[in-house]
DNA sequence: CTTGGCACTCCACTCTACCGAGTGCCAACT
DNA sequence: AGTTGGCACTCGGTAGAGTGGAGTGCCAAG
């Protein structure tokens, strides 16, 4: 697992923080996470793993501070700590963060029981990530370039309009419109749709360009050439397949400044921009960005984690939560975690023919 | 244009205002929508269409009070309107409320350029709504259960996965996962779909019922049970079809409290209360609920505006507006307006088969 | 190097006073 | 009779002063 972050780089000090100011970086960051007030050297040196006095704890905080670790409100607050903090904490995780039973529980029934087609699991997902993380959560489906045709046709919807029609091995189906001849036959349509099939199938969605089709009737060809460049059109828009924004109200829950709110929520709004985002940020494997990480304004105060679905070592999609910077690191990554990689192993179980779940043995 | 409501009755005082304290109520609506804050008699006087003086205001206020139409939030405040008001206040609205020429050249714009399947128009359509109101939007598109298939078709995903894939004759394609037989021939396959194209181009989805296929191979005639299944259980779910929420972000400009903010977005996010709510409020043409008038407690600082989209006389869904009770409704209700018999107008053109959109005439 | 002690800082909270917007009431006026 | 100006009163919001306490930085002793 690796914990990648693309931060164009606030001067890390040189060193790496020795054992007891890790201790209390952790400490600070613990004891925030779950209060949100500034933590101060007395409740610090109360907390495990860090066996000295408060006064001890003063003054490592100060160096803690001095290298950005840390930073206090005002004088005579308590530290709270910056996103390099939460960076080094993220770093540093002795174990990879793991899931209460409940919450581990609660995944494996949604996995169990969840059925029907993909958009749905994907956006059901997105909502059992909220729930389980208590924080906005992102899924976004596998891009449908790389499938493949299994069936295309032209079907006659009104007088003048056509639907046409394809389906992918991935289970998805596009459509597009085109217009159609005043008096155009059936028979004529026919023709079309199935020289448009044996054009399409078997072929990768992105493999399909505009031409002309030869030797065919012209009102055919003419319905042809139209499908093909619909669909191209289709292929070509890089817009994200399917994006699934759950859990949206927790952000009401996460900050107390209406302001943040509403921008956070206005940016989670333009879907383009947090596909984006994600993609940015994910690297390979499970990552996080903190605050000014990624380099979007509006979501400087929040911390976005991602984890890649991954079918047959191919990327097809990914899982993401977005949350306030204070937010409890381990656990939300572990949620992405255990979310992508089921994702990942039922896609890739559908793929194989079984669309049957896999029902996981249930240990305590 | 009707405006009707279904508020269960606060008890109604059994004269209506006369006109003069009609004019003081809509000034005080008037000033309190714009500026948030309590009104007093003097500003009320210093308003057009109430020429009496601060005291006579005070008098009628005080009446206004009694009968249910304002409140203060304290004594020695000013006046704010109760729901009871805001609800004589739309009822009697002079005139329907009409869009700036700013935001009217927006919807004609937007109707003028907007291209695509259907799902994408009604997407965008809600992000109109919530751009031309500053409010929330919801926009329901309509439901399939009248449309006739114009085809069926099952298709190999994987060896043992198959996909029913039917095409209604609005251009909403429905699609469905059927379990294949291990060692299936593609030609029975064929067989099946063919078989299921037979049973169901021409019908309309809502008569799709489950029925054992006679006269067919009986592996084929399986895939045949199967699907029918799967395309039944499509239609009876009774989810909608499709809802679009646009501009969400807007609830948190529009209420200083976090926690009305956390709420309203948590019962947008239930897309199917809204749905219901949308259809409680509905009566017939634009309507308008306010605060408890409809009865879902979250929303009870919210109003909501709802007008049909109508093709050919048939509701095919919904536009609506949520934003807080002290919102602009005029302005409100004439873009719902608008907009809904815009895009009425727009699919029904669709449907008499002309796939380009009307153009509007651009005057001013 | 660590630690307890200590003076200091500064936020958060409370209390008070006060200003002013707005009211209700009343007597005078049309 | 209805309307109006006058007037005393109410009460929320704000500003200022005082206070308590959490937390700090520093220092000298261990």
């Amino acid at each position: 697992m690796s914990r990648a972050h693309n931060s164009s780089g606030p001067p890390r000090p040189s060193e790496e923080l020795d054992g007891r100011r890790a201790a209390i970086l952790d400490a600070v960051v613990a004891e925030y996470v779950e209060t949100a007030q500034p933590v101060g050297s007395a409740t610090v040196a109360r907390s495990a793993g860090v066996g000295v006095s408060p006064a001890t704890v003063r003054a490592e905080m100060v160096a803690l501070e001095r290298e950005g670790y840390l930073t206090q409100p005002h004088t005579s607050a308590g530290r709270i700590p910056t996103d390099l903090g939460y960076r080094f904490f993220v770093d540093h995780l002795a174990e990879p963060g793991v899931l209460g039973p409940t919450q581990r529980s609660q995944v494996a029934r949604f996995f169990n029981h969840v059925r029907g087609e993909m958009e749905e699991v994907l956006e059901r997902t997105s909502a059992l990530l909220a729930e389980l993380t208590s924080h906005a959560s992102v899924v976004v489906g596998p891009s449908h370039d790389a499938a493949r045709i299994v069936s295309a046709q032209v079907v006659r919807l009104a007088s003048k309009v056509g639907l046409v029609v394809t389906v992918l091995d991935d289970g998805a189906v596009e459509k597009a419109t085109v217009e159609l001849d005043d008096d155009l036959a059936d028979e004529t349509l026919s023709v079309a749709s199935a020289a448009l099939a044996e054009r399409f199938v078997g072929r990768e969605l992105r493999e399909v360009r505009a031409e002309e089709p030869l030797g065919l009737d012209p009102r055919a060809a003419s319905i042809v050439t139209r499908s093909l460049e619909a669909v191209a059109s289709i292929a070509a828009r890089r817009e994200p397949e399917h994006v699934f924004i759950g859990g949206s109200s927790r952000i009401a829950s996460s900050f107390d400044a209406v302001e943040t709110v509403r921008s956070v929520l206005a940016t989670l709004e333009q879907q383009l921009v947090v596909v984006h985002l994600l993609n940015d940020v994910l690297d390979s494997g499970l990552s996080v960005a903190i605050g000014g990480e990624h380099g979007y304004e509006p979501l400087a105060s929040c911390a976005v984690i991602v984890a890649p679905i991954a079918v047959e070592g191919a990327p097809s999609g990914v899982v993401g939560i977005l949350g306030p910077t204070r937010m409890n690191y381990p656990e939300a990554m572990a949620a992405a975690e255990v979310v992508s990689s089921k994702l990942s192993r039922r896609f890739a179980a559908v793929r194989h023919g079984d669309p049957e779940d896999q029902v996981e043995p249930r240990r305590g």
